[in-house]
DNA sequence: TTGTAGGCGTTATCAC
DNA sequence: GTGATAACGCCTACAA
């Protein structure tokens, strides 16, 4: 019923704990075995399902292999944003065998006290932290810190120096989805920028999407720039507005910040009786799985958050092992659907 | 740098280990303390931060203090169903202090390889189950029970005999849709039927519904009950079938038994030129996020993911001290929304 | 080529 | 009232 330990395979191998363990660890020092002998315990530990107790082995490693996550759930729902996070850093950490306190958040206090109060090396190895900060992360981060904890993010841009962060270039989120537009064949487009969070995501997203208009000869006018709340999504006002310079045929796209905000656009815009995507064109980010449930399918700038969670897994590794690691940025990608035929 | 071991406390307060640990734990045995001599003890505890390092508790408790949480991802992408269910687990597990070590799978080969081999006793006290199953799980929990790993499952309807699950009724499901619809004045429902998994969720579903309308002397036809596939949505064939019987006044409300198969019918019927929800009503199951972003807001039941999975959790802990819980069952509830208005 | 001894940090039993 | 000691299971330097 209990575990086998190496005690019961050396006891039926009819040797030492000592010699057990340095065979099925592959780590025999200065030592050396039969080769025949060592296979038996090998198939001696194979047939009573031999597994390492990962109590004694992180008591004698000194680290627990485990690592606390914690996720910010500001404005995720249904973006499925933490549930492909989650599956790559849940693969990261399977392959490496190792656990995980995970812990949701909503906001500062809320982190402070069920998440703050769960970081401790008696109890974790390091922290990753993923979804969508909308405070300031890095108080907490230094505290991290001063604690002997190492730490990575997986945020769009880094939130504190020294913390490595498996990034997306924001700039090239405008980028990637200003040559989209442009390729098919839009020319006034209007962009819904919000303020986000402290790094200024809105507005590097904007600039990067602006550069290429500009390039490109057709430069996005300030009275095509629509400000958005921090949520992302566009109010009743806004949406009425962008509605009204559709139907009088002064932009020919809308790209959203967010898929929540696409999908709300793109009620409005047909509610008002404008075609979709022939008459405009309605880009949003995130590549949301709801993307697909749209009136018109929507489409959408991916982010790949699944690959750079795995990626912050791997960061925060290399940080505990001792290492400096650098952050890493991913390049965007359009997934292309109906709203942009 | 290091974690303050009960030894760095003990030197400091000139006292032995055993006595800090007694103090500290509140469990004194036979032992007795000088209140003053206590509270000193506690205090240098406090301040120098002592967390007790798990890895040595766990050796010593026989415990690992860490469940295998095992979801299976199966039709959900959008649905938050695994977003609710680990905010629920999450939040139970923190609140002990248990760590997880979780891992997503799509089918029963993905499930074999990569989740079965990491249920032992020597990593995982036992193991909770989620998501959408749609292969049988039972030899699977069979020798989760041979290896001496309790589990526990949050699923509609229980896996197998002997396992704990944190349920919904789905009779109940169907009972509360069709309530809400009577209440709203509907009596020619068509209801979607998917063939689910092997407890015939659908069927359940199905029967609790037409239960009620039977007994308000408006039994559901067999021709208003459309089978659709076990991805729970419904193909362009029955949406054209649907939106028609629409169209002739023949059906007044379409019960659906997902979100998504809701909004892809509340699609077809407004494109059909339907109106909803004056002329039909359209109601799904699961309470998705994306049920505000419709292009009328879905009304949905709600099985209430997130409190069923921190009765998951419970019920697990109560099997792995050696209890043995029984099943639960919780009641659905309607989100009333724009589409049923 | 094999075995012994001791330590990782905590807890519980028992002796003083 | 307080402290010494052993035990949990694994790993490794060192002895034989």
């Amino acid at each position: 019923m209990s575990s086998v330990r190496i005690l019961d395979i050396a006891s039926e191998a009819g040797v030492s704990r000592s010699l057990v363990s340095k065979v099925l660890s592959g780590r025999m020092g200065t030592s050396t075995v039969r080769p025949e002998l060592a296979s038996r315990i090998r198939k001696i530990a194979q047939a009573r399902g031999f597994v390492p107790n990962a109590a004694a082995r992180s008591l004698h490693s000194g680290r627990q292999d485990c690592i606390a996550v914690f996720l910010s759930r500001h404005g995720t729902e249904g973006s499925a944003l933490l549930e492909r996070f989650l599956d790559g850093a849940t693969r990261e950490l399977a392959r490496a065998g190792k656990r995980m306190g995970l812990q949701f958040f909503h906001d500062e206090a809320e982190f402070r006290r069920d998440c703050l109060a769960a970081a401790s090396r008696a109890r974790v190895d390091g922290v990753l932290f993923g979804g969508m900060p909308y405070f300031d992360l890095a108080p907490a981060l230094a505290e991290l810190a001063e604690r002997g904890l190492p730490a990575a993010t997986v945020f769009g841009d880094p939130a504190a120096e020294g913390v490595p962060n498996a990034g997306v270039s924001q700039e090239a989120v405008g980028e990637v989805a200003a040559k989209h537009l442009l390729s098919r064949g839009c020319r006034r487009p209007l962009a819904l920028s919000s303020p986000g969070f402290s790094a200024k995501v809105g507005e590097r997203r904007l600039a990067g999407f602006r550069a290429v208009f500009e390039k490109a000869g057709a430069p996005v006018a300030d009275d095509r720039v629509v400000a958005i709340s921090r949520t992302y999504v566009p109010n009743a006002d806004a949406l009425a507005r962008i509605a009204a310079a559709a139907k009088r045929r002064a932009i020919d796209a809308v790209f959203c910040e967010s898929d929540r905000g696409a999908a709300l656009v793109l009620n409005a815009l047909l509610e008002a009786g404008v075609r979709v995507p022939e008459q405009v064109k309605v880009l949003g980010v995130d590549d949301s799985p709801f993307c697909t449930l749209a009136a018109i399918p929507l489409s959408s700038v991916s982010t790949h958050e699944t690959e750079r969670a795995a990626a912050g897994v791997r960061l925060l590794d290399e940080a505990i092992a001792g290492g400096a690691p650098a952050s890493i940025l991913a390049r965007p990608a359009v997934a292309a659907r109906g709203t942009t035929r």
